[in-house]
This record gives C-alpha cells, structure tokens and sequence, in this order.
RNA sequence: GCGCCUGUAGCUCAGUGGAUAGAGCACUGGCCUCCGGAGCCAGGUGCCGCAGGUUCAAAUCCUGCCAGGCGCGCCA
C-alpha cells in the first residue's frame, strides 16, 4: 500500500497536481478505530509542508489517484487534519486465509535473517546452586527468542557459558570440603561468604557417595578440588535437567574452564596485543578498553598473576566471533548493564562493529502468592528454584508468564494466579481458545461436516463484523513477528495471542458454526444468511456459512498454534 | 558524584512521531435446552512524573529537573 500511494503521489506530479520533484516513502500503519477504514496514512500532511498547501487539499488530490491506481482499494476517505483512510476491498482479507492455508506453519516467516548464523547465549548462570526465577526468566526469552529468530530466516544455535572457573567455583569447593569433613566428624568451618543453602547437603553426600572417605587422606588441596569439581559437575547436570524439564535446550555447553586448559585466553590477549590495546600498569595487565566507547581501562590480568572474569569473557567472545557467527546475542541481568560497553568494546577490539553484539537485559522477577510478595535472600541460600515453580504451575504457565513482560521491566509473578485456571489467567484463555477450536473441528467430524480448503469456500460469506475483525487481526501476524524478532521482544506475541484469543471467543459467542442438530435438514430459505434470535431460540446457519467459518477459524487455530509455539509454550488439543 | 533502566487508569502493564491514549485484573450488574460458560455482554477511570524545546503533529525525539531500581572492583 505504501508503494501504491507513493504510486499515487508521483501521477499527480505527471498529471500537474503537485510539485514537489522527491516524496518521502508514505507511512502506513492500521488505524486505532475501525470507522477509519483498514490502513491509514499521514504522508499528505508531510507533503502539504512542501507543496505549501493545506493537508487537506492534498489529501484530497492523493485520493483521486490512488482511487483510478489502485485496483485493491475499495474506498478511500480524507479526515481532517489530513489523514488518508483506506478501505480495502474484501479479497484482500480473503487472501490472506488462503496465505495461512498455504504456508501452514510457516505463515509469518520470513527470510530478513537470510541464513546469516547467530549466537543466542542465555542462562549461563554459575553452577553453584540450582536454578532460580531470574534464570527461568531468561530461559524462556532466550528460547523463545531462539524460535523467533529461527522463524524469521536465522540460523540460531543456543548456548549455556557455564562460570566454572573464578572464585565463586572456588568458594563452593571450600562449602562443600566443609561439609564434608564434618560430616566426617573433622572440625571445619564453613566460609561465611560460601553457600550455606540445603542443597549444600546433598552435594556433599553425593561427594560422600563417590569418594567415601578417600579424600581425607587426601591433601586438603587435592580433596578442596575434588570437592568443587563433583559438586560443580553434579549442579550442571540438575540444571540441565530443570531445564528440560522446562522445556529449553542447547546446542552447546561451553565451559569457561576450557578456556584456560586450551590457552585461548592467551591466544585473544596476545591478539589484542598485537592490536596496541594491551598495555601494563601497576604490576597488572589493562585492556584498552577506553580507546572504545567504556569509560575507563579494564583490568584483565592482576597482579596476582591471575585473569580476571573480563579476560575469560574477552576470550569466549573471540572465539564465538571465530566459530563464524554473524551475530552475538546475549541475555543478561538487568544487574550487568555496566558491562555491557566493555564487551563492546571487545568486539570492536578484533575489528567488528559493536552492533554485533546484542545484549537483551532481563529485569527481576517479583514472586507473588496470592498479591502477597515472597521474600528471597540468596545469601541464606533461600529462593524459590525455577523447579519448584515448574512443578507447581506448570512449563506453559510459567513461560507465558516470563514472557508477558517487556523484559528490560520488572515483572510480577503470582504463583496463584498461575496456576488458576479460569479466564483471568492470561495463557489458559489463549490455550482455552485454541483447544475449543480442536473441540469444534472434532464435532464437525462427528457430524459428518467436512473442513474443505479455503478454495472451495465461497468466503464472501464472510460478513460479519467479528469475522472480518478475526482476519485482520490474522494478517497482522507476519507484521508483529517481525517487530517482535527486529527488537527481540518476545512479549509482543503474548499481547497478540491474548488479542486473537479474546477476538475468537466473541465470535464465538455470537456466532454459530455448525448447523444446530435439530435443524437437521438443510432449510433452502436461509440459504446464505443467518439468523440468530435468541428470543425465537431458533439458530440457524446455512450450508455455505458453516463452510466459511471453518474455513476461517481453521486459520484462527493455525496462528494460535504458531504464536504459542514460538514461545514454546503448548497449544492443547484438549484440557 | 557519574552512567544505564523505569515512571501511562485503583493494581499489573501495552502503546513502529499521528486522529478522542488502550488491554487485562479488580469492582458492579446481566447472559448457559444446541459447536467446550476455562466463555460472553454492559457499566468509568487518566495534568501519559514535572518543566521547557524540536515538529503541521510528541506518551513517543532533545534538554533540564523529580521519584524509584540497578550499576560504577586488580569480584563474578
């Protein structure tokens, strides 16, 4: 539409109608209001200023071309200030079931991403506890994030960094060493910044389990590191496990600690290096990092000889730059944005835009119960897991959930609200509408109604106000996925599935599809036309209506089925 | 002190520079002999944090304030 009044704009330059020698490419967007007709546009109030006429008047001369021009245009209407209102003819609306109908699954894909390969790290949480809300939260972006992107032409691979070197690995080793030697009635203490949460227990018995009390004999050094080696092991392989069972998985697992044993970290430093963005100060090693947009240097070698977390992260991003992906995309805590122009300034290091890099921020999570906040301290080892609040609510629930929010806002969380399963609770609404429709195509079976393709459909049957809203609304889902995939905002979907579901259930409400049982025969005088009257209690739908709105609703099913799969989440055949 | 994020209806939040700013929840009252009532309908609410500016047009862009959150390590 937007080239048809660009179209438009240039006749009346040829025809003597306007001036101007350049327009600018015409916006066009959906109106707010349905009397406003089906897209809309400003341009003539741009173009007024240069042709140095009133918006309305050219409007007006834009109207009358596009009216000859244009062969899908069924009216189009000028409202003051200046607005163009066009109204499409209704075979525009029906092509766009035959589009569903013919792309399936893949209807609102696209090819933007062209194949390029991205990156898509997430989670990466530190294997020294289980899993928690904030890692659920970026599980489910990071996965649905995946999907979107695959849906729009990338090649995503998924990827868990798991922080198992620095001193928080070495602080779990000295937990779990503690523990164990107490259990073994040595004395020993617990570091108080270590990690004191129950789990602590069952790590050390496992530990127990594997080595009995070999390692007492041990030297300490060898037993600490033993400790933090099986403990490290065993909490990667329950996170990987909440994680499937949530329904999220990787390509790869990279392990930080490799980075050290396969001297890549030396390898990215003396590259850096060699580049002139390394330099010594104060008996430690300094990236140049200034020289980019961070503020300030950062250090990547201390004093003490050892790296720092920034060296490791250097490395890793190098090497995800050399395993040939285009794009980097990371999802981190709202908690890390500092550090987010380093890492950029890393990227710009090996000589790539910093544009390279996505960082997507996730905000806290805001657990309720019943309105009532749940208080966490991690520092008592006290949260709830991403388990705990799988097992009760549910991986769909809880997905949605995630995913209701903009992620870069704090999000709330009500267990029971979750849980509730009722129209109050955002995703059994949508599921709800996806499984009634199931529902219905199975009675139609049962009846011996058929579910005929779109072109054995005489869609022009399609009148209703609720039926034409449910296709317009179908049509803007290649335009959200979009929008969702450019800003890597998965939330958007979750606005239009609650959108399309609540669009069904009204028509749904008001409008019959299947003959009434007792209607039996086919009543020739209400052939193309229904009658509802509820005061008659007589419903009736003729043969070719019945037809259209199945049609119609097979495509309302397709994209529910498409939306809730992006965000990983299930659409029910029953529930 | 500096930087980033957020400020929109009672609550939780949408809102690619466009028209009279929306949704869900909560609240009140209605609607099931027939395709799933896990549904639908009807009721009202806003100095879009404040003040300037840019623009034909600002919740949206710019500047300055105010409030909340987060960051500002040779921690990760």
């Amino acid at each position: 539409m937007s080239s048809a009044i660009a179209g438009a704009l240039l006749q009346a330059r040829e025809r003597g109608l306007l001036q101007s020698t350049c327009f600018p490419r015409p916006a066009v967007d959906f109106p707010r209001k349905e009397e406003w007709g089906d897209l809309s546009s400003g341009v003539a109030m741009v173009v007024a200023k240069q042709e140095n006429r009133s918006p309305l008047e050219v409007a007006q001369v834009i109207a009358e071309q596009l009216k000859t021009t244009c062969p899908l245009v069924k009216t189009v209407s000028v409202a003051p200030p200046g607005f163009l209102n066009v109204t499409l003819r209704p075979d525009c609306w029906f092509a766009v079931l035959e589009a569903i109908e013919r792309m399936g699954d893949r209807y609102g894909h696209s090819d933007v991403g062209r194949g390029q390969r991205v990156l898509l790290e997430f989670v990466s949480a530190n294997p020294t506890g289980p899993l928690h809300m904030g890692h659920g939260r970026g599980a489910a972006l990071g996965e649905a994030l995946a999907r979107l992107l695959k849906s729009s032409g990338y090649a995503v691979d998924k990827e868990y960094y798991i922080n198992d070197a620095g001193r928080q690995m070495k602080l779990l080793a000295d937990s779990v060493y503690a523990r164990y030697l107490a259990m073994h009635g040595r004395e020993c203490v617990v570091p108080e910044d270590g990690y004191h949460g129950d789990y602590l227990k069952d790590l050390t018995q496992a530990v127990v389990q594997e080595q009995g009390d070999r390692l007492l004999t041990a030297g300490p050094e060898d037993a600490r590191r033993t400790c933090g080696e099986l403990a490290a092991q065993k909490l990667v392989r329950e996170i990987r496990e909440d994680l499937v069972r949530f329904g999220v998985e990787f390509e790869t697992w990279y392990s930080e600690a490799s980075l050290f044993s396969s001297g890549k970290i030396r390898e990215a430093l003396a590259d850096l290096e060699q580049r002139g963005l390394v330099f010594a100060k104060d008996g430690a090693t300094w990236f140049r990092s200034s020289q980019f947009q961070d503020e300030k240097d950062r250090v990547v070698c201390k004093q003490d000889g050892h790296y720092t977390y920034l060296a490791s992260d250097i490395a890793y991003h190098f090497d995800k730059l050399r395993r040939g992906y285009d794009w980097l995309i990371n999802v981190w805590g709202a908690d890390h944005h500092g550090y987010v122009p380093r890492m950029q300034a890393a990227i710009q290091a090996f000589g790539h835009a910093k544009e390279r890099l996505r960082v997507v921020l996730v905000q806290m999570v805001r657990l309720l119960r019943g309105g009532k906040t749940i208080e966490m301290s991690k520092r008592a080892g006290e949260f709830v897991t991403l388990r705990g609040v799988v097992d009760e609510v549910g991986a769909d629930a809880a997905k949605f959930f995630f995913l209701m929010r903009r992620s870069d806002t704090h999000l709330e969380f009500d267990l029971e609200l979750a849980k509730q399963q009722s129209a109050e609770n955002p995703v059994y609404y949508v599921q709800y509408a996806h499984a009634r429709l199931v529902s219905l195509f199975r009675t139609a079976r049962d009846r011996g109604v058929p579910v005929p393709a779109v072109g054995e459909a005489s869609l022009a049957a399609l009148r209703q106000p609720e039926e034409i809203r449910l296709i317009k609304h179908l049509s803007g889902f290649p335009g959200m996925l979009e929008a969702s995939a450019r800003e890597l905002a998965p939330h958007r979907i979750t606005f239009y599935l609650q959108e399309l579901a609540g669009l069904l259930h009204v028509f749904y409400y008001k409008h019959r599809v299947l003959p009434s049982q007792s209607d039996g025969v086919e009543d020739p005088e209400c052939n193309d036309r229904e009658t509802f009257d509820v005061s008659n209690e007589s419903v009736r739908v003729s043969r070719t209506v019945t037809i259209a709105r199945l049609v119609l609703l097979k495509q309302v099913q397709v994209i529910l089925r498409n939306g809730l799969g992006l965000l990983g989440v299930t659409a029910p055949e029953k529930m």
